[in-house]
DNA sequence: ATTTAACCCACTACAGCACTAGGTTATATC
DNA sequence: GATATAACCTAGTGCTGTAGTGGGTTAAAT
């Protein structure tokens, strides 16, 4: 399992589009404006994710991408995984010393650890990040939430 | 929070004092050897595990490094986040536009997200690994498992 | 026919990872 | 006290993956 901005820009992207996909798909542009990512690096990331079948595109004038499934159906794991593209190879060695064993161990322990963190993403979806941070915006609905993320309660908007 | 060889790295190497801290402070030329990792390398890590107390240094012949708190005091994101220093920098516009206030919305979801999974590694401790994995060995014993892991059980070992 | 926007490919600037190579200090041993 | 050990420190460097640029082509709507 690895973590890093790309697997961040790949979910704030997909979450874009569980946002906004209710009306028409969803261009690269406008995520690209957006998210503040470039038009090309988007293209590279949805190219890995329409690989595997989590954005359809659409082409031509007025398309864009939807979601390619529901929204609960799509874990943060899938997406990460599909841009991240780990291999994490574990050679072994024919004769293997005591400092080998030693590396075995460990990087079992890590990879256990690995793991929990795998199913852990696993067991959240778009859907339920969407929800969870919707829920949270009972008093002053959406507008003085995002308002209030961007510090913005006491001045001019 | 991200996750990166780096995290891992950390983690393997204060396992291995986990594991092998017992008798006496273990040096980092025999984590290197036992790890794979170059010794200055694991010195700019250990200089920053040492900044935040997760270890302590023993210099002169016979010195080493012991675990700075016990194994069960010390959690997974404790390690992980001693050597990636994350800086997370949301700056704020003055005046947003649509594309910001979406931006912002995305970016808190995806805050929620990373907020879980640091509150879920700070529930993981290294004593943590270090039991569950040994709990695995109930038959055949450590020799067994680590030979399992080499994928040794049908070869001379 | 033209425009839109997905789709594709090659190349490049940059950051952080991992390493190399030199040091200096503290401490145990002879 | 001389010596060896191993922590501790600093500067520099190659490499890998990130993120971007700049060109395309194809499919579909107007």
């Amino acid at each position: 399992m690895r973590l890093s901005t790309k697997g961040r820009y790949a979910v704030t992207a997909m979450l874009d589009l569980a946002l906004n996909g209710n009306d028409g798909p969803v261009t690269l542009a406008d995520i690209s404006e957006n998210q503040g990512i470039s038009l090309s690096y988007l293209e590279q990331l949805f190219a890995s994710l329409r690989a595997k079948g989590l954005v359809r595109g659409v082409r031509g004038p007025g398309g864009g991408y939807y979601l390619g499934r529901a929204a609960d159906e799509i874990s943060v794991a899938d997406v990460i995984c599909a841009v991240d593209e780990w291999v994490e190879l574990t050679r072994c060695n024919p004769r293997p010393s005591s400092a080998d064993i030693q590396r075995a161990m460990t990087h079992s322990l890590w990879d256990d650890l690995s793991q929990q963190i795998y199913i852990f993403l696993t067991d959240i979806s778009l859907e339920d990040l969407v929800r969870r941070g919707l829920e949270r915006e009972d008093r002053g609905g959406k507008g003085a939430k995002v308002a209030n993320l961007l510090g913005l309660n006491d001045q001019a908007a």
